[in-house]
RNA sequence: GGGCCGGUAGAUCAGUGGAAGAUCGCUACCUUGGCAUGGUAGAGGCCUCGGGUUCAAAUCCCGACCGGUCCA
């Protein structure tokens, strides 16, 4: 644990501050309140401020957040814009969770400096984690803002620590109209994502309006200090990062039932209307049931159906109504809420540009969404969902840029909620097959059948509940189906990689020669140690693999002997040439390195044809396009870019003919290297195109509108490329293409080689290629005629065999027996003839051909099966005979062999065996 | 990135190794003054593609392509 004396500041003694232990929970909080003896946390205190707000004056969103950002404005704080909820400078989370998630982990751990110093900024986030709440708790929501004030330490340059932070937050709240008296200062160590210290929750009424944390701690094996069971060290910077909730600052400012009818009341009004759900604030039984509620999930724990009961329990006995009741009352208003709040999260997802997938950020926009639907089904509520989105759009009028998204958002929208209904109308007709299935069981759906539903097709149980229920099938299920799911999930845990580390300890970084020369491909450098994963020179122009790009090729020499180098890799900026065979380089030869300048050029062309390709498909298809993976080779370069539909072919020959468009206007590219915040300012996050590249200065690629953050190498000008040909398009997951193209030689290649395909199918029909969609149309068209002819020509003639061969029968005990063996045949004659004879009574037919390997056919009529005559087993006996095998039905079977001469012997057997099978 | 499921007639789907099916829709004819309906007949299938196993593959195995879905 930490040191109590972390929370002994001046501030609080100077202020007539006490130190004192809640008698409740044990934890040790600051207050000016002698006579307060809880923390002023939940559960050990409860709502106070539900229709008696703490703050003077009701504050909207937009002004409370203006308030917030100008009062450390006043303070020297600079303010600073938000970033994207999309956490694309991450490569660890998704979306964005905290303020400080924008400093992870370059600015945090001191290697990049802060685009201000202190600094404000109020970040929107995005947690998922308590869905389940939302809506219900009255407190809950997925997307809030985090108003905060950052100021990054180091030992030499301490721009404030403990005391200002928690002067700057009690005279924040004094000048909001706070009761001295009622803020506490509740002493919580904080640990996460890596990094602990001792931290200060704020708390007024029962609400948990900030917490301060004073973050100078690392996580580290064996490290000194030990919290929740890790250890930790000092770290040389330490940083203030607060977190104060807008709206609840909002909420507490109104003193409304619910957080909802604080921050978005319009929305929600509108909303209820929509649904025709009665629900007015002013409505005094409705705000004291909401308000009841709200203070009660305040101290409580609600996930679970069990617990939720519970609490309704508890509420409706304050009130005085059923459960019954209440739950009326109370149900459809808590989906508008969650509605609310979760069409407000599709906003910032959307309009921060992520696009509904099956993976990764996406598939948490489809989570939202397709939670989103499901409420509006059950309540009922049938507006499109672009339409509530709009409403939001509207309401945040702070967030221009999402209106000038709308119309992207809108189609997205439009097309999920298509794709919802469709699997929703699959899983139905699913449903009630396995209904009527467990109906004739006269059983109960199982919890299995659900989770194979819902997992494998995606339909919740509820729905599956309602769906059997008209079929009039029970089914189980339990108010822990979902973390069923997640059990049967956690099976087959991924087996983690012992990760080979390299030591390049007391190495200086490889000078990298590539930037400075990327033509030149003959340089002098003096060998720096030889590891045994491979050599290391002091400089070099052998480009490591990386960003999608493979490691250059080459050569090292040295006195007279050469070796191959096959592959270039980088460890902590330390390059390691790794070679093909067992070589005598020692540390301090001066060595002669050659590249393949060959590999390296179409490497180049295949780079830089990738940003133009990306930059066309933003023109064609949209901005919300963005580079999820790209990978170059010598032959060809593919790209993996976010869109919400299929690139059409059209589309794909528009983002085509614009690639070339760029090659041919030889534009320069331009290389820089840019202080990072400034590129991010200056760019945006649209740099991150292939990732983050780590580091305090990034290489910045400027291909006429391309801009990227980009390591890899690249061509002068864009005419060096030559040509670029798209070969094709695959969606390797739902809201992701892949368009792999060839540049260069290798698209010169490419084209040849298609053209080569053409030539070889137009000379085989000897048509010209123009002519050959239409004659293969033809041919198969006269192709599929001609099947069909055969086989009325094979009925035919099998007609017209059989009528013949039937004079030709032997006699068994009164059956007419046919062993015939036809030269020509195919099998599915012999099985025309076969089912012919097999009309006729008292007829038994063994047919029997070499054509096409050997083939033989039973069939019995109807009457002699009856005497004990079975087809299949006939065939059964004698194929073996011929070298095979065979089987088939009591009228008819089939089999066949290798050897045709043994069809005489086969048929004469078959005699024997009706024989025996007659008597 | 991982898991699970699917691809058969225009549509929805049956078909677990032995002659490709059902329902709806479509076409023609009958029923009717006309329509709805009812009746009869018919057309419509490279069973997604490529390999493999087998005497025999829509069916089993491998790969590709297309689609659905859950999770990190």
């Amino acid at each position: 644990m930490l040191p109590e004396d972390e929370y002994q500041l001046d501030y609080f003694k100077e202020n007539g501050f006490i130190r004192k232990r809640c008698i409740t929970c044990g934890d040790h909080f600051w207050t000016r309140d002698r006579e307060r003896s809880t923390c002023g946390d939940a559960p050990c205190d409860s709502y106070t401020f539900i229709g008696s707000p703490v703050f003077k004056g009701n504050f909207s969103i937009g002004e409370m957040r203006e308030r917030y950002l100008r009062f450390f404005e006043r303070r020297g704080h600079q303010r600073v814009d938000r970033y994207p909820v999309v956490a694309r400078w991450r490569d660890d989370i998704y979306l964005t969770i905290a303020s400080i998630a924008d400093f992870q982990p370059f600015v945090t751990s001191g290697l990049v400096p802060p685009p201000a110093n202190p600094l404000t900024i109020s970040q929107p986030c995005i947690r998922l984690g308590d869905l389940d709440a939302v809506g219900r708790s009255g407190r809950h929501l997925t997307t809030f803002e985090m108003m905060a004030h950052h100021a990054f330490n180091t030992v030499d340059d301490e721009i404030y620590w403990k005391e200002e932070t928690v002067e700057s937050c009690d005279s924040l709240l004094h000048e909001l109209g706070a009761d001295p008296l009622a803020i506490t200062y509740k002493e919580a160590p904080w640990a996460g994502g890596g990094n602990a210290g001792p931290c200060l929750e704020v708390l007024i009424g029962g609400l948990e309006l900030a917490t301060l944390v004073f973050m100078n701690l690392r996580q580290k094996r064996d490290g000194p200090i030990t919290i929740k069971g890790e250890g930790y060290e000092m770290m040389e910077n330490y940083i203030v990062d607060t977190g104060y909730g807008l709206e609840r600052f909002v909420w507490a400012s109104n003193g409304t039932p619910t957080i909802y009818d604080a921050i978005f009341p319009d929305v929600v009004s509108d909303l209820m209307s929509l649904a025709g759900v009665e629900h007015s604030i002013e409505d005094f039984e409705h705000a004291s049931i909401f308000a009841a509620s709200a203070r009660h999930t305040g101290i409580m724990d609600i996930s679970g159906e069990t617990k939720l009961l519970d609490l309704r329990k508890r509420v409706a006995e304050e009130i005085g109504v059923t459960v019954e009741k209440l739950q009326s009352i109370v149900e459809p208003v808590e989906a508008v809420y969650a509605i609310a709040d979760h069409t407000r999260c599709l906003t910032f997802m959307l309009g921060d540009g992520i696009i509904p997938s099956n993976v990764k950020a996406g598939y948490l926009a489809r989570l939202v969404l397709r939670r989103t639907m499901r409420l509006m089904y059950e309540i009922g509520l049938k507006t499109p969902l672009q339409d509530i989105v709009e409403m939001q759009v509207k309401d945040l009028k702070d967030y221009p840029e999402f209106r000038e998204r709308f119309e992207t958002i809108s189609e997205i929208l439009t097309l999920e909620e298509e794709k919802y209904r469709e699997t929703l109308s699959r899983g139905r007709h699913l449903i009630t097959k396995i209904a009527h299935h467990y109906k004739e069981k006269g059983e109960a759906i199982p919890p299995t059948e659900l989770l194979h539903l819902y997992d494998t097709h995606g339909i919740p149980p509820e729905i599956t509940r309602d769906v059997a229920s008209e079929a009039g099938v029970r089914v189980n299920l339990s108010d822990t189906f979902y973390s069923y799911v997640a059990e049967s999930h956690t099976k087959n845990e991924p087996e983690e990689t012992p990760q080979t580390t390299i030591s390049v300890t007391g190495l200086p970084p490889s000078e990298k020669l590539y930037y400075e020369k990327p033509t030149e491909s003959v340089f002098e450098a003096t060998v720096q140690r030889v590891l045994d994963e491979g050599i290391v020179l002091d400089k070099t122009l052998f480009y490591p693999e990386g960003g999608g790009q493979p490691a250059d090729h080459g050569t090292l020499t040295t006195d007279n002997r050469t070796v191959n180098v096959v592959d270039v890799q980088t460890v902590d900026d330390v390059i390691l040439h790794i070679t093909d065979t067992e070589h005598t380089i020692k540390e301090g030869n001066r060595v002669t390195g050659r590249i393949d300048l060959t590999r390296r050029r179409a490497h180049a062309r295949h780079h830089t044809a990738t940003h133009l390709v990306n930059e066309a498909a933003k023109k064609v298809l949209g901005r919300h396009i963005w580079q999820t993976g790209a990978q170059k080779s010598t032959e060809r370069a593919r790209l993996d870019i976010t869109h919400y539909r299929r690139i059409t072919t059209d589309e794909l020959r528009q983002i085509e003919l614009l690639a070339n468009q760029e090659v041919m206007a030889n534009k320069p590219i331009e290389t820089t290297w840019m202080d990072r915040t400034l590129a991010e300012q200056q760019y945006g996050f649209t740099l991150y195109q292939g990732g983050v590249p780590t580091g305090r200065k990034i290489r910045v690629v400027k291909t006429d509108d391309d801009v990227e953050a980009c390591a890899g190498t690249h061509v002068q000008h864009t005419g060096e490329i030559g040509e670029i040909k798209i070969l094709r398009n695959e969606r390797i997951q739902d809201g992701i293409e892949r368009i792999e193209f060839a540049a260069g030689e290798a698209a010169v290649k490419a084209t040849q080689e298609r053209e080569e395909l053409l030539q070889k199918a137009s000379s085989i029909l000897h048509v010209t290629p123009e002519h050959l969609p239409k004659t293969t149309q033809r041919f198969f068209n006269e192709w599929k005629q001609l099947t069909k002819e055969v086989e009325r020509l094979q009925k035919e003639l099998a007609e017209a065999r059989v009528t013949a061969d039937l004079r030709e029968s032997t006699q068994i005990n009164n059956v007419n027996v046919i062993t015939k063996e036809i030269e020509t045949a195919e099998i599915n004659e012999l099985i025309k003839m076969a089912s012919e004879f097999a009309k006729h009574p008292k007829t038994v037919a063994i047919l029997a051909t070499p054509h096409k390997g050997t083939k033989i056919v039973a069939s019995a009529s109807n009457d002699t099966i009856k005497r004990g005559i079975n087809a299949g087993k006939i065939i059964q006996q004698i194929s073996p005979i011929i070298g095979g095998g065979g089987g088939g039905k009591p009228e008819i079977a089939q089999g066949g062999g290798k050897h045709p001469e043994k069809i005489d012997t086969a048929l004469q057997e078959s005699k024997n065996i009706i024989k025996k099978m007659l008597t």
